[in-house]
DNA sequence: AAACACACTTGATCCAGATCAAGTGACATT
DNA sequence: AATGTCACTTGATCTGGATCAAGTGTGTTT
């Protein structure tokens, strides 16, 4: 159950047979079905979320009702609100399963204790962010400099995986395009070929 | 020299003396004049930078030439190519400076050996990082849910300094817009009022 | 096999914001 | 005082992508 959890963590730090049972203690296993929350926007969000198995979708709906896809998540990667998460306050993105998914979950106050005993985890999520914050920068400056066709060309190529297992409309979503919109780039860049 | 520095890490973790004399070794001081670069896309991004005082901006320039702001740094902010700095490649993005600046800077294998010696720079920079990767991730959904108009206002109320501080064209290009689509915006605004 | 749902496509029209092109007004330089 | 320059404004036009409205095709339920 914490194989890749602990591949992942090995990556970043080295950590002894000891450290490591005192993070596992720290962590709740869930499941989840397809289609079901993890959280709700209004809610505050109790967990930080490892995905060891399945694939998740985290996204926010508008006052129009429109949904707007802000990232995804599947085995090796973490999610939650993060906002919500660290002060507390109501979060303003759901997150539910696309896939069955299998997830290890750490409230805020596990997770505060886990940085003070085993420090090693102050490194390993300094990186992460450190990691993710870079990407976050690429994708940010991509939705402002690229165009529509510019920004999907993009994702296949820095993340084919992505594109093969999340629905179309999803992935239209993600980039900030009407679904239909996406339709006729592919078509567009299919007939160019 | 390191008062706002100082100010920063201490609001996070708690220094000793002894700590932060060697945290303070590993930063070289620079100062740089108005319009002066600190980074030039193509090269590599040798420096995290911390500003104890004045104002930068960071931005990438596209195929066509238009320059697309990225972010803002001013006093007490760390700025850099995150991904140039942590990686070695070259850098996409240039820095330069918008105000008189002084900065305290630290190189990549000085941060390296001062996270290992002082652990707590770790524990500081993953709040640091996880609080900016809140603050990029809102901004994100910002950039694809809002329209022009709400992002001015929204950037408004979440930083009134900046938009005093900074000239209207690159709080435009900041927020992904023409220069004459913000006065327009502006103008707008005023005559509802 | 008929009916339905779901994911995607195609076409016609519309619009927010870009682009191009002249202003304007407040300082700075000569 | 005249000239230049910088930051911004205003107006006219254009366009990428959104929106609305029918399809189509495949798999699933009854």
């Amino acid at each position: 159950m914490f194989e890749i959890l602990f591949l992942h963590l090995l990556k970043k730090v080295s950590l002894s047979h000891e450290e490591q049972d005192i993070i596992k203690s720290f962590f709740i296993v869930k499941k989840l079905r397809k289609r079901q929350y993890l959280l709700q926007a209004g809610d505050v969000c109790k967990y930080l979320c490892f995905v060891e198995k399945g694939l998740l979708r985290s996204y926010n709906v508008d006052d129009k009702g429109i949904e707007h896809m802000n990232m995804f998540a599947w085995e090796g990667w973490w999610t939650s609100d993060m906002y919500s998460f660290f002060t507390g306050e109501k979060a303003v993105i759901n997150i539910d399963a696309i896939e069955d998914t299998e997830l290890l979950m750490i409230t805020m106050e596990g997770f505060e204790k886990m940085t003070l005993i085993v420090p090693k985890m102050d490194r390993y999520f300094r990186i992460l962010f450190q990691n993710s914050l870079i990407t976050k920068e690429r994708r940010l400056i991509s939705s402002i400099t690229h165009t529509a066709e510019e920004k999907y060309t993009n994702l296949v190529e820095s993340n084919p995986t992505l594109v093969q297992r999340v629905p179309q409309n999803l992935i239209a979503s993600y980039l900030g395009l009407a679904p239909e919109t996406l339709s006729r780039i592919k078509k567009n860049i299919a007939l160019r070929k």
